[in-house]
DNA sequence: TGTACATCAGTGAACGCGCGTTCACTGATGTAC
DNA sequence: TGTACATCAGTGAACGCGCGTTCACTGATGTAC
């Protein structure tokens, strides 16, 4: 047994956490470089290790990058999830909900960057988070997607349960999600204007998400009107 | 003079259009295997040419690239604007420019991998497509970007008129893009649930955009309750 | 408590590959006279 | 109309590089006796 100093110290032949360790490297960089600069090698050399000393733990660069992609869905849901038992209102808390979303797009670049980008599925398959789930058994993140994505219908139902006039809780909560993903991969890639005087991210969102939600609601039909 | 075949048609030693030839297999190669999957080797094969080739036309593939995204752009602002500009009531315009806008997305996925991936850019500087531009020269992608923000704007000027309680335009127009930018790029990565019976992208952004906007407009006061 | 041994995490060298880019060149084009 | 020549688009070979992955190996660990 020996003890544990951080992720990318090590301490004799074996590292002793090699594993968490290359995870943490890899979103590191993918964070610095994204999901196409980023390279084993130098996940290997940030953790004081051989490339080789990889395949220990994963099958391969994309088998590492899907476990980024996994943890990234994990924290994300657990962000919510702790949001969504926060103190307060339930409109507050699901405020506290967009801003845990964007905060978290902000703060944890590679983990976003390896959920959300485009791979090259198989033909006609459809792996996404909320999608009817792969048969791959390696992709095990769109069920914490779900998970995610579960906990915005929740906080949907919870903060207006009066409901919605014809539409389904799922379908708001998808617009929602799609704001959401929308400001947090614009402001991403440096295309949300800032400044003084400009409104932030936040503030977008959180307009938006009132407007979203207030257009279906049930007890304000006059909102639908065409 | 010698008549032109087709992009990747050619005959002599001379291309004839080797410049459009290779913005164009770049487009068609960003699509099929995303930004980071596409290499200039590739593109010169396509066309029949020498890799070598290319720099008589760009300093290299970054360059390559974002002649891509400039196009791209200019396109999208070429839509947008044509879809500004049609039959119907101002309404039925704006609905056809979110039809417009995710009907290129998906029609163009090279152009919009290319116009959005975010990019290493210079700390702090603000080169997206509605900042304050890019002090390099190259990048004038930006500015067709504005163009096409200015669309909107000047479309949901002329479709609501009467205007936005103490809400600015911009701000309007900002979040609707971020949520056609949303349904896009969620789209794009297989991450839209699809099927019958659910609804689709495009009445997506349609329900979306109305709710977005009827949240800010001036004779509704009380939609905007909080 | 000490020793033999199975387990397995990490080594280090090598691999084949394909990338972006360079360079001196060559072949075609079109214009001046 | 014909010829010399400047221009320049594309060639082909080569470069240095760094990638992901493999393989036989070796060193550390911890357990059985």
């Amino acid at each position: 047994m020996r003890h544990w100093r951080g992720p990318f110290d090590r301490q004799g032949y074996h590292h002793g956490n090699l594993k968490e360790a290359l995870i943490e490297a890899a979103q590191r960089f993918i964070a610095e470089r994204g999901l196409g600069g980023f390279t084993l090698a130098d996940a290997a050399k940030l953790v004081g290790v051989t490339p080789a000393a990889l395949y220990r733990h994963f099958r391969g660069r994309e088998a590492l990058v899907a476990e980024v992609a996994f943890r990234g869905f994990d924290e994300l849901a657990k962000r919510l999830g702790k949001a969504l038992q926060s103190d307060g209102t339930p409109r507050e808390r699901f405020t506290r909900m967009g801003e845990a979303y964007l905060a978290f797009a902000e703060q944890e670049p590679g983990f976003y960057a390896a959920m959300f980008s485009a791979k090259p599925t198989a033909e006609g398959e459809n792996c996404g988070p909320w999608g009817k789930g792969s048969s791959d058994k390696a992709a095990a993140a769109p069920e914490r997607a779900n998970t995610a994505f579960d906990y915005l219908v929740e906080a949907l139902m919870k903060t207006y349960p009066e409901g919605f006039q014809n539409v389904d809780v799922r379908f708001i909560a998808l617009e929602v999600w799609a704001l959401s993903h929308g400001i947090a991969t614009l402001d991403a890639a440096g295309q949300l204007p800032k400044g003084p005087g400009l409104p932030d991210k936040y503030e977008l969102l959180r307009a938006g998400v009132l407007a979203l939600v207030h257009g279906a609601l049930k007890d304000r039909p006059e909102a639908k009107v065409q």
